[in-house]
This record gives structure tokens, sequence and C-alpha cells, in this order.
DNA sequence: AATCTCAGCAACCGCCCACGA
DNA sequence: CTCGTGGGCGGTTGCTGAGAT
């Protein structure tokens, strides 16, 4: 069907903003809220197009905007998540709470993206540029199949939480939204505790929702499984031996517990090619999977661990480099142990029809973590004398 | 000093989706 | 179920300023 215009575009002023446009902006929407952006160009006396006062307000006058160069915690973030989600701009912006996603898909543009590609890795697949040349040969390709599988659970799991954000700032209640939740999205999981704004340490609660034959409402005492990391271990405590076992029946719940511990959150600036290159940290993944209840979920550590102002749980460790080998091996390891513990096959994760288990599951670690680490020492390898920083 | 080139960024455009009538 | 509308999203454009020539 046709589109009609979102307004009458004659005689509406197009173009920067003035400082008095956003003056107007402003005092209307701090007086008023901005309600129907339609309607407000008129109500707020601006010869401007709703959708121009909502762009605007969104991407510049909004009061909670973090504005001026990003972080290099941020910029592993970006990359970290556009290698998982693409150019997902919103979904990435979800885990940078005071940038927009405009902000976020121009720094991408202008400075990330160039970067990757000088250090010889594509922006696009996030693969090494000569690796095409190699994963006929070398079974690389099956790690991009693999990256790719895991971005589809990925992009649920931003999805679950964005959606879980917008409703908080709805004041609506977590019952209500477990409820739609699981009732409309049987395999998404969901967000239901995040980090303190000012804490130096993180809480992220992660649940699924029962299976379709259990009840709707959620218990909030299902067995908890806690995963606590600092830059120096990680400990996985099983609140129930039985958890996965319970999700049969009740919902279960896996508690990422983060601590800043030594790890300290750097400030930009400084010498950047060095902090750069030592806090490029990438992103192990592991994905359990539950074949009771047909789900798979990724466990994620990834980007930076911002600890002052991140409402979205981005469980995310300012690891030291030499940590994050053993990082990856812990959280792989890890999902294997609960994997063992949901005695699971791939669910409805697997569509290679493998479903053959351990060896399978093996490989399928192990890919992922030489994909992940390939990344890393290309990085970290690179000559410090590189114009890419 | 004038001109050119290019990077950075704000803003626009068009498409899509959700929702309500 | 269809249609109209509001709003969100990603891609793209075009202005601006800094640096190079």
């Amino acid at each position: 069907m046709g589109r009609s215009p979102c307004c009458d575009k004659v005689g509406l002023k197009k173009g920067p903003w003035t400082p008095e446009e956003d003056q107007k902006l402003l005092a209307y929407i701090e007086e008023h809220g901005h309600g129907s952006w339609r309607a407000l160009p008129t109500k707020a006396g601006l010869q401007r197009c709703g959708k121009s006062c909502r762009l605007r307000w969104t991407n510049y006058l909004r009061p909670d905007i973090k504005r001026g160069k990003f972080s290099l915690q941020e910029e592993q973030t970006i990359i970290q998540l556009h290698a998982l989600l693409g150019n997902r701009w919103s979904a990435i912006a979800t885990h940078l709470p005071k940038r927009t996603d405009n902000e976020i898909k121009n720094y991408w543009n202008t400075h990330l993206k160039k970067r990757l590609a000088k250090m010889g890795i594509d922006p696009v697949t996030h693969k090494p540029k000569n690796d095409a040349l190699l994963s006929s040969a070398d079974g690389h390709s099956k790690n991009v199949s693999n990256l790719s599988h895991m971005a589809q659970w990925e992009s649920a799991r931003l999805e679950a939480e964005a959606r879980l954000v917008r409703e908080s700032k709805l004041r609506s209640h977590s019952s209500s939204l477990l409820h739609q939740l699981t009732t409309t999205n049987p395999n998404t999981y969901v967000l239901v505790n995040s980090s303190s704004s000012g804490s130096t340490s993180a809480q992220l609660q992660l649940k699924w929702p029962s299976s379709k034959h259990s009840h709707n409402s959620v218990d909030l005492e299902s067995p908890t499984s806690t995963l606590t990391y600092n830059s120096d271990q990680i400990n996985v405590n099983h609140a129930s031996s039985s958890a996965m076992g319970a999700a049969i029946m009740q919902p279960a719940m896996i508690e990422f517990v983060g601590s800043s511990g030594s790890s300290e959150t750097k400030e930009e600036g400084g010498d950047n090619e060095q902090d750069w290159k030592s806090h490029l940290s990438f992103t192990p993944l592991g994905l359990v999977h539950d074949h009771h209840q047909n789900i798979s979920m990724s466990m994620e550590a990834a980007g930076a661990w911002t600890t002052n102002d991140h409402q979205v749980g981005n469980v995310a460790g300012d690891m030291e480099a030499a940590d994050q080998e053993g990082f990856t091996n812990l959280l792989l390891n890890n999902s294997d142990e609960v994997q063992s513990l949901s005695d699971g096959d791939r669910g409805v994760d697997s569509d290679n029809g493998g479903g053959s288990g351990s060896g399978r599951g093996s490989d399928y670690y192990e890919d992922n973590k030489h994909y992940w680490n390939s990344i890393l020492n290309l990085v970290n390898s690179s000559p410090s004398e590189s114009p890419m920083f």
C-alpha cells in the first residue's frame, strides 16, 4: 500500500537545526513530553516535520546522551557486537546505553570499519581477508558457519533484552513481561536483572521460560546457576545440581555475576595503540542447549566492562590479554559442563544433521575458540607502528 | 592566500513493522 | 482481514572544517 508522507512537507524547514529550534523542542518536551511526534511541531511552534523532531531529540537533544570520543571499551563492544549482529545498530546501541544508534553507525563507518580493513580484517565478515584463500582448505568456512549460527541466537537474545529495556522503561512489571515473552516467544530467554548504576560489580540474570506444558507464570525460586568472574577467575556455581534438569518443569535461571575486581575501566586517550590492542578482547561464546525445551542459549562474556552506566546487561570483562585464553577455555569448558548436565544434544540448533553429541560439540567449540583466537592473535600481532591507530 | 581533498557527522530518505480502527 | 498511521531502523547524502597542495 502507499504511504503518505509523515507530514506535509510544504513550507517545512530542513537541514541543520538552529539553537532556537533546539530550545523550542527541548522546552516543549520537558514540559509536555513528546507525545505524538506528528503533532509536536505545531504545538511546539516548529516549522519542522515530526520525524525530524524525533530524530533531533533522540540523536542529539536527549539528556541521557553521552557525546564525544568513544572509549576503548565502547570500541571493543561495537566491534564484537558487529561481528555477531552485523549492521543492526539499534541492537548494538542497547549495549551502549548512552550512545545512539546513529552515532554508533557513524563511528563504525568512519573509524572502526577502516581500522579493521587496515588490519586486514574484513569489516563485514570480521574474518581476516586472506582467510578466504584458506577457507576452502582448512575448514575456516565452518567457523563462519558457526559464527553465523551463534549470531542468530545472539540476535534473538539482544532482541529480548532490548524489548525488556523498552518495557521496563514503561514501568511494566516483570511478571506481565515474562508472561508475555514466555507466551509469545517460547524460545526467548529474558534478562531479569541487570547491573546497577554506579556499582563496581554487576549482576545479570538470564531466565528462559518454561516449556509450553508448564505454567505461564515464572517461578522466581527456580534453580539458579551463577557465573562469577573477575580478571583472575571464573566460577560457576549451580545452586541446584539439577538446575538444568529442573528446567524441564520450571524455568531455569542463569545468573552472571561480574565483578570488576582488579580490572578497572580504562580512560580513553593515552597510548591508544597499546591500549586498543591490549584491550581488544574477543567474544568467548558457549552455547547451552537443553533439548527438553529446545532452547539454545548463548552465554556471552563480551566487550567492555563499564561499571557506571550500563543498564543493559552487557556481561563484559575488561580482561587482560593474558586472561583471555583462559577465560575462553573456562567458558567453553563451562558450557560443556553445563551441556553435560543438560544431557543435551543440539536441540533445534542442530541444523547440520549432526546430533552426534560430544564429538560434534567438541569440534564446535574448538572451532569457535580457534576462530576468535585467530582474530585476537591477528590484532595482538599487529605491528605497533601500524598506521591503523 | 586560494583551492582542493577528504574525514567526520548531523540529518534526511525510504522502507518496514506494530498497532489500532 | 484490510487499511491508515506512528514510529523505528538502516542506508545515504550533503554540509563543514581541517589539512594538504
